[in-house]
DNA sequence: CTGACTGCAAACGTTTTGCACGGTA
DNA sequence: TACCGTGCAAAACGTTTGCAGTCAG
């Protein structure tokens, strides 16, 4: 789908093999913890090195790539630089899902940080509830 | 102020010195991650083990009465648990600021879950940026 | 008085680092 | 070809655990 190869390139890094396996997997999947990156992307490549798994999941975080996820009480997730949304984290299951972010949503976090000389860089929702499948 | 022995008593835990002083220094400094809660208590009892700050927070979260604040790219933070609110995160200097949460924002989020078979525990939402000492 | 809590030290898991080799541009 | 990226092994770091002694209820 996406052109991983460019998409490194414009962010000024080599196109390896072994990160566009991480980019790959990542989209595919949504949102990833380090060792699930490793875990699948070991299947079609025995020899990826943990290390290079976390070197260049800093690295793309660094570069605008990638972004981190914190969960409370879970270990933090990676997923693709996209627009603005919502996550709706699963305490179940520990899934993470998107929900596009309503235009409401925006202006209101910035009316709440107006008139407070703090200068908003970036949003950020997560929702903790059980996800449609665990709660049955 | 909070009188944290009864506070710890109705949450099922016995009132130490040492839980006290945790909650005494949380509260003062309003966000606080693991080691910057060991040192400030350490100052005033010295024999105090990590060990123990660890297993108390633990034990804190889950009953209840320390709530824990995952943020990108540093350690969680840990604070009193509270009526809901938006954090305000620096990311220059990592300090943690609390605002009030407007009701909008509450059935706004409530409405983005409707119909999604999602049932909704916590909301959690940070907005990160640079605080007012830091953009001078 | 008894079970729960503490401090210590060791164990454990995760993340980072240094270095020799290999691959991209 | 030159430099950056990889894999490996070791080191560093953060967190957890087990145990003997202590304390709150």
């Amino acid at each position: 789908m996406t052109d991983y190869a460019t998409l490194l390139n414009e962010s000024g890094l080599k196109a390896t093999f072994q990160r566009m396996e991480l980019l790959k997997n990542i989209e595919k999947y949504g949102h990833m913890s380090v060792d699930e990156i490793y875990e699948k992307v070991m299947k079609n490549h025995p020899s990826l090195s943990l290390a290079t798994v976390y070197k260049n999941i800093i690295l793309m975080v660094e570069n605008n790539v990638l972004e981190e996820v914190p969960i409370e009480g879970k270990k933090s997730k990676y997923e693709l630089v996209k627009e603005d949304h919502i996550h709706l984290v699963c305490t179940e299951c520990g899934e993470v899902e998107d929900k596009p972010r309503m235009p409401q949503t925006d202006s209101l976090l910035h009316t709440l940080t107006e008139g407070e000389h703090f200068k908003l860089e970036k949003q950020q929702i997560n929702l903790y509830g059980i996800c449609k499948k665990c709660h049955s």
